[in-house]
DNA sequence: TTATAATCTTATAATCATTCTAATATAATC
DNA sequence: GATTATATTAGAATGATTATAAGATTATAA
């Protein structure tokens, strides 16, 4: 466990980033956690752990992380920012019955538009939006 | 004009929405404006001609179009949302400098995903951020 | 038409995610 | 260890969007 503490720490100090408890925390939680959560969902697991803790805190640390390279924000319903650790290449899928967003293979990095020759491209984004496999089951089952 | 305002209506109708006077205005600045405005630009600029527009009318109308089908809500960084008339398949670009949005030719009508074979797709959007010809070259004239 | 029901518009209040502010605490540097 | 820079915190402020309820408009049908 100190080892990944360590690992943690490192890949903050490696983007110019300060490892405090709060950083290494939320980073941690990225880290194990396989969803898309938002500001929120991220404070009120740490909370119960870190009790001092402030929303405020979250959205700093999470902005920094977005500016240093190591999240992705995605919006894709424009109520609500989530976030992403930034892994291999996958577009998103959000579901527009149960809400879940599930991660689906996609290169981007290999996507090349020649109008944009001109234009300096610093991230790639691919969302659909639809029912997932449960959610149409359910619909179904109800006709 | 007449029989501008008449292919307006008819857009409406077939779509099951009623054709206010409040909603002829909307589609037909949509139709004419090149850009991806928000709620309170499209507010701001009917407001002169219509004096007892309502900014709630505004989000009604945008809400009522997206579920029709005629207009796409975009969301690219999360603090506002952007509407854009549903033409030609096409993806979004935004200048992380300047902030404006520009279309670019890109067919994801055409793009399967065997991970999403169970899924319905409903929806398919495409987003890149950068820096805009524009702006990559005001910066090198910085240095 | 005219009555009736359905829907739309309007103004205002309410909500909710996010950012701002200023004081305090922590981490890095000398 | 003292100093400086940066982070955290609590709470207030912001700003986009939605909810509410009353009044206006549109569609339906006798």
């Amino acid at each position: 466990m100190t080892a990944n503490k360590e690992n943690l720490k490192a890949e903050l100090l490696v983007k110019g980033l300060r490892p405090s408890y709060q950083r290494i925390r939320v980073l941690e939680f990225m880290h194990i956690n396989p969803g898309h959560p938002t500001a929120d969902e991220i404070y009120s697991a740490l909370l119960p752990e870190i009790v001092s803790l402030s929303k405020a805190t979250i959205y700093n640390t999470l902005n920094a992380f977005v500016s240093a390279g190591l999240l992705r924000m995605i919006s894709m319903d424009g109520t609500e920012k989530r976030y992403d650790i930034i892994t291999r290449a996958h577009g998103h899928f959000k579901c527009d019955c149960c809400g879940s967003i599930i991660n689906f293979p996609f290169d981007l990095d290999n996507v090349q538009v020649k109008e944009l020759s001109r234009f300096k491209i610093n991230e790639k984004n691919i969302y659909f939006n639809g029912l997932c496999p449960e959610c149409l089951k359910k619909n179904k089952e109800k006709e």
